[in-house]
DNA sequence: ACAATAGTGTCTTTTAGACAATATGAG
DNA sequence: CTCATATTGTCTAAAAGACACTATTGT
């Protein structure tokens, strides 16, 4: 492959890596590849890639193809995180990245380990030794994510359509990483009115829970003061 | 000059572009460029420019450059606001920029007017007709700055090192566009322990109003859980 | 009936909002 | 003493925090 495109200065590369949000048993993951090449051979990483320039897609695109790449699901839930671009981030080269976040429900099996990745949910208290900065990254992703639970209502992307309000508190708890009062979160989530109560109940070993759903209305109302990437 | 660079991809362009906010008669207002050359030849710009690959600097360095070179002020207050890559915002080619947003202080002269640039500061409501996708980076800013006013300190970097309370509550009336409760304000900064009384009072016409200054200590423990890019 | 989870009510504390009179210093 | 701005206090309303018992279903 010859080199073909020649500018007058160095360029950095641009990339997008991702940090995919889930709950399993209990614990917030996120998603890691392991890197089978050098640099950090056998280091789990964040998964990105290139943006691709000759495609014409925006970084919202390549957020969401690379998303998809990795789970199979459109239109995940995105948001852009932070822009890391170090210059001894990357040792090949100038690599900036544009982080995003994405937050999928729990269930979710990433794309089967095309040899070349092997993605794994990894929890996400006691990573350490990521590849390049990436510790970093998921750190501020992480306090990105517990600083928006509390005036968002984003942590209903992790959970599916109908879910009870004790598997909603646990999304909470989970994230903020300390017990809620249940009565106190309750009143809390209702008196936003941001959820709806169904008819059904979830059947378990005891007494049914009743099924809420994310009510899109208030919703959309609310998240209008808040998309605003603060 | 000759283009040295290869490279097998297409490649995107990286710039910092910045909003420099302050304060002046009551407005607030950002620095603006004016274009000389095209694309949007005669429209009023962000000033910013190309993160500089082979001095090696980082995202923050390239922005406090371009806010020394515009302001002539080191270590000024910057934090990433956002980073714009839609594929057709430049038509000269695929640049992303990483803006940031920066506070300057009242009375501040942009750096005088190097033909090239015409500098000046333009009142943030009102401003149209901005080249490429300036108009909605300024947006993005402004409600970011309005956001982030209300639980953080970065208003204090809009002022002197001394300030009156009564320029503070100007200061945070500006930025949110709306009036406030003077007692209600006096308690609510009073109660986070932000400022510190000087002895000193600021003589006006009439009855001098003590001089406040930003308490650093309580600041930083503040700041801790801020500084989070949330 | 019992085990296990779902669901609810009240008091207290804190924080935010509305509101107007007094204090001080320059001229 | 007058003008202009600085400064202060209280009542009310809303939100957050602490706390424990009853309700419902499957087994």
């Amino acid at each position: 492959m010859s080199k073909k495109y020649e500018y007058a200065f160095p360029m950095p590369s641009v990339t997008v890596d991702l940090i995919i949000f889930t709950i399993i048993k209990d614990q917030l993951c996120f998603l890691t590849i392991e890197r089978k090449h050098p640099p950090f051979r056998g280091h789990r990483a964040l998964p990105g890639g290139f943006l691709e320039v000759d495609r014409g897609e925006t970084l919202d695109e390549a957020a969401q193809r690379e998303a998809f790449e990795e789970t199979n699901l459109k239109d995940l839930f995105i948001e852009q995180l932070y822009t890391f671009g170090d210059p001894n981030r990357d040792p090949r080269g100038r690599v900036i990245t544009v982080a995003y976040y994405c937050l999928v429900p729990s269930g979710v099996k990433p794309v089967a380990g095309d040899d070349a990745k092997n993605a794994e949910w990894t929890p996400v208290y006691g990573v350490a030794d990521m590849a390049f900065d990436h510790s970093k990254v998921v750190q501020v992703a992480l306090d990105r994510l517990k600083g928006k639970i509390a005036y968002t209502n984003i942590a209903y992307q992790l959970l599916p359509k109908r879910f009870t309000l004790t598997e909603l508190q646990n999304v909470y708890e989970i994230i903020l990483n300390e017990t809620l009062d249940k009565r106190n979160f309750r009143r809390h989530i209702m008196s936003r009115g941001l959820v709806a109560s169904t008819k059904e109940r979830r059947g378990g070993a005891h007494r049914p829970a009743k099924l809420f759903t994310f009510n899109q209305k208030t919703a959309d109302s609310q998240l209008a003061c808040l998309t605003s990437t603060s």
